[in-house]
DNA sequence: GGGGAGAGATGCCGC
DNA sequence: GCGGCATTTCTCCCC
């Protein structure tokens, strides 16, 4: 067999080269294979994918299902492209963590690449940060007495979502979770407490878990360790600033076809 | 001003929906907005994305930057396209949870749909459940006396990674983290060994962190709360089957250019 | 850069 | 479906 390049293959990893330099979004429809080592292998056979390499050297092998991809590099990797006679490689290197993945693309079924402007970052409102600035200002949600002094406080003895007391020297941590809390909410609040009861040398402190919901489990555990819970929404469920919801309310109407 | 349809946006429209029809993986380089209603809420102004729909109709939103979707819908969404005079909408809904997401695309730069044919699976080495293997296989990984007796058990205390004994009596529970092992790994120990230390009536229960190392803090909960370190290398590092990573180690020197 | 914790986490498995 | 838990988690933030 006479050696030579396939001109496809070739063609291909040009176009890619100048589309990297020029840092544009890169999209790939091929048939590939898949081989990562790094934090840990793993081995992908032959199969039809999307490969996406975006401008920051992020690489994204995407599956026809599922939200993940199923092989990737982190943003900075150091991403190069080579051919042979029948296939097109892409290859990604980073250092930190020591990690390598190797593309061998068989067959293109397209390649496309262009240049992507986007300054906007995205805002999301309901975080668990949401909610513990809620119970902040609406301490009631808790607890007739309960007076927040502190939110979102990174102290040596973890990082505590509110706290405060009761009026009358006992001191109230909470541990918000915009989800049902489960264990581990339970765990990480008993630490919390059990850090603060340490810190201050007193046993009047109550933790609180503050959540839409808890599972069993959890529950008892909670009732185990003397704390209690708090049934809270997140904000985006009710109102936390009202005229921006409106208008999202009112934009998610205008739109509905 | 004439109302009538660009045609344009309309043609995307109908290119997509067909597409969608086919169960085919699309791609839309666009300039586009975005608002997600559900889980929470999160308004993305306007900028050039990706946009893809998979198949299985998940539905992703890529910014130029980083690994993740800045938004997305889960496998199975209901979408559907819709155009009036300047824009093109994607609209996509899901139950349970509950959630909307509306992409207002103003511009669209490219569009590509075909089908996707793939059958494999990805296989990965290295995980923590490989490492729970390895020591139930290996014993003297953690302790000359060890002996292994069970492994990966889904008891009502909890998952346990390894368990076993000392043959004079002691319980053992093993923790297995793939990498340094934090606050969280020592607490889920602490919750096992305390559940059968109640279940089983005995104060003779050893907890063990297996891991290729612990951060300072976690280090000092291990000796507070009597537990013990193992350093344990997740297997890929080392050998689990040997053959298939002679192989694989042999694919990645052919292939290193 | 390490450490701790949230995330619209996702995905897997077991009950 | 819920629940517990790992993930090549990723990402942010603070020290």
């Amino acid at each position: 067999m006479r050696s030579h390049v396939e001109p496809d293959k070739d063609n291909s990893k040009n176009i890619l080269k100048r589309a990297l330099q020029r840092n544009e979004l890169i999209t790939v429809y091929c048939e590939c294979e898949v081989n990562y080592e790094g934090r840990a292998y793993s081995k992908l056979e032959r199969g039809e994918r999307v490969i996406i390499i975006k401008p920051d050297k992020t690489l994204l092998v995407h599956k026809p299902t599922g939200r993940n991809p199923v092989n990737w590099m982190k943003e900075g990797a150091s991403i190069k492209f080579d051919s042979n006679n029948d296939s097109l490689f892409i290859n990604a290197e980073s250092i930190n963590p020591r990690e390598r993945m190797i593309i061998k693309v068989s067959k293109v079924h397209l390649l496309h690449s262009c240049e992507l402007s986007d300054a906007e970052e995205v805002s999301i409102m309901g975080s668990e940060a949401d909610m513990a600035r809620m119970i902040y200002e609406k301490p009631y949600l808790i607890n007739p007495d309960f007076k927040p002094v502190s939110l979102e406080e990174q102290t040596k003895y973890g990082y505590i979502d509110v706290m405060g007391h009761d009026g009358e020297g006992t001191l109230i941590i909470i541990e918000c979770k915009r989800d049902k809390a489960g264990l581990n909410a339970v765990q990480q609040l008993r630490r919390y407490v059990e850090r603060i009861k340490t810190a201050k040398g007193t046993d009047k402190v109550i933790g609180y878990i503050a959540a839409p919901g808890m599972t069993k489990n959890s529950e008892q555990m909670l009732k185990d360790w003397g704390f209690k819970f708090a049934q809270v929404e997140p904000p985006m469920k009710n109102v936390i600033d009202k005229s921006r919801q409106k208008k999202l309310k009112d934009y998610f109407l205008n739109c509905k076809k």
